[in-house]
Order: C-alpha cells, then sequence, then structure tokens
DNA sequence: ATTATTCTAAGAATCATTCTAAAAAGTGTC
DNA sequence: GACACTTTTTAGAATGATTCTTAGAATAAT
C-alpha cells in the first residue's frame, strides 16, 4: 500500500492518519470538524458546512467520510441516547454533558489523576476498548456554559 | 402482589409506580423485563416475550409501555451505540459492559464507596440528572470469547 | 348509566443511516 | 502519457428502529 521509499511525490497527510488515503472529501470534513468540534456537530449538520466549503460534496460520502476517520481513530463518535450521532474531534479522555435544557452537548474533562474505569468493579479478564460517558441535566445559565466550555 | 387492607376502589398498583395506570399490558410488558433482565432485551425482544403471555399485545404498546415505564423510572434505557434501545430493571447505579464479541451487555456495579460523577470536572451551576457509562470491550468470561483467548 | 379520559392496536410515516451501482479519481506500470 | 486496477464519490433506493395517527376499547369520574 503506503510505499515509503523516499516521498518526492505528492505530500501525503495520510501518513497522519494510519495510512488512510487523505482524500480532498475527508480533507475538508476533518476540517469540518475540527472547526465545529465544540458544536459536536451530527452528520447532517457536517454535511452542511463542508457543502459550503466544497458544493460537490454529497451526504453519503460525509457519512461515508466520518466513519473511515471515526475507524482511524482521528476523530470520535458521540451517541447520546438514540438521538443522530455526533461527531467530536477532541481525542482526549473525556465525558459528554448534554444539557436538556439548551439541547447543546459539552466535553467535560476528568478531575487531574482520575481514572474513569477504576471505579468500576470489572470482572477479571474483561479487555475495555472503549468507554462513552453520557451525562444529562442541565448546564444552568446556558450562555455561562457556554463561556466556560468554550476554551 | 399488592395486598391493601382497606381499599374501597380497585387496587392499584400504579402507586408503585409513580401514581401511572397499570395496566394488564404494563404489568406484562414490566414483569418481562424484570424476568428477562439480565439480558437487556430490546423492545422487539421484551415484544416476542410478551407476546406469548399476552397474545393481543401489539408492539406499538409495548414501545409505550416501555416509554411509561421509563418515564415513571421504573426501567431504565441502555443505549450502546445506536443500536437498537435495551431495557433494563436493575435501578442500581451501573454502568453497561457491551461485548464485542459475544455481543452480551453486562451491568457493571461501582467501586465500593466509588461516586461516578466526582471523577469529571463539572462545572459550576449544572444540575446532573442522569449519567449513562458505556463500555465496549471483549468480557473474557463467555465461551465464545475464551475460545477466541485462546486461538 | 353516561360521559370523559386514557390506553391499545394496526398500520402508515419518519428519519438517520446503510446499501447499491455506476461514474470519477487516484495509483502504479510501461 | 495511455493503460489496467483499485479506491472513492455520488445519487438515489432500501433499511430498520421508532414514532405518529386514528379509531376503537378500557377505565375512571360524574
Amino acid at each position: 500500500m503506503a510505499s515509503e521509499t523516499t516521498e518526492p511525490t505528492s505530500a501525503k497527510a495520510s501518513e497522519d492518519f494510519g495510512g488512510l488515503r487523505m482524500t480532498k472529501q475527508r480533507q475538508v470534513v476533518y476540517e469540518v470538524l475540527a472547526d465545529l468540534s465544540h458544536d459536536h456537530p451530527t452528520a447532517s449538520e457536517v454535511f452542511v458546512t463542508a457543502k459550503e466549503r466544497m458544493p460537490s460534496i454529497s451526504l453519503a460520502t460525509v457519512y461515508n467520510c466520518l466513519e473511515t476517520l471515526t475507524g482511524s481513530g482521528a476523530i470520535r463518535q458521540v451517541n447520546i441516547d438514540r438521538e443522530a450521532t455526533r461527531y467530536c474531534a477532541n481525542l482526549q479522555p473525556h465525558a459528554h454533558f448534554y444539557c436538556t435544557d439548551c439541547d447543546k452537548v459539552f466535553d467535560i474533562g476528568l478531575e487531574r489523576g482520575a481514572d474513569a474505569s477504576s471505579i468500576w468493579s470489572l470482572p477479571p479478564g474483561c479487555r475495555v476498548e472503549e468507554m462513552h460517558v453520557a451525562i444529562r441535566g442541565v448546564c444552568g445559565t446556558c450562555p455561562k456554559c457556554r463561556q466556560d466550555h468554550a476554551a
């Protein structure tokens, strides 16, 4: 697949994402997501913004790209209940807080030194691959909350 | 079931579930779920078993009942990614472990004394209503998983 | 007993997502 | 640069879990 002799050919941004081919569409989708990451956009929302930057792109392609990027570990899926899957370019371990009032999703970091899996009494022999923490609640004053997490 | 001493009107099992009317269908759905709770059945799976006990029941009614019971806090929803919602009669705080190998869902209890929400640095002023923890991995306990480990 | 309210049943509708088939783009080879 | 080959994109159809709708049944209130 990826022949790495010397690379005077086309610059391969693909190497950043586990050897997958970095097409223009994937680039656009990734950039849109990185830009909108705080909003945790759905596939449709990514599509809207991606289309502004590349009018020819299709929804199916956005789905394909999001799946490929997720598979390569470049982005993460966020599922809150059974609502449309949202996507997130934040790769740090974090939880998601869904405000039932303003309908927004916020990233919640770990307390320093905390280990999210150690509090669960997992049976011996089982191997954890992924952990998704979704917290529902009310964020209080929504504008304030948004400010607090804008960083 | 409900052994009230003096009750002029009809006995209300409803009082057990936050004042909602305990119809026969809701009763059946709840009992099915309590019986199958370890399996974390989907609505369709609940429907199959409920239909054995009450052949006239419809899928839409099972959905309605599950929603009502969830709303009253008698049962809980379990969502793993965007797969069909599963239901669970275990009301203790617990996480769900989804084995990607054997496709089963297990309840995972908290380590004693642990507090699931204290490890997250939640912004001040926000109120947590619910917390869903989904862990993906390989359970290593089922025959299939043990076989895969050996291989 | 009569009326009002809530619940159930069956099927249609919805909507996010996946699939399909064909065209397009990229890759490697001469 | 033209050729065969693989991967990706596109557009629309298909899928499947869930929700909606409407009429009729059951239950509660008057």
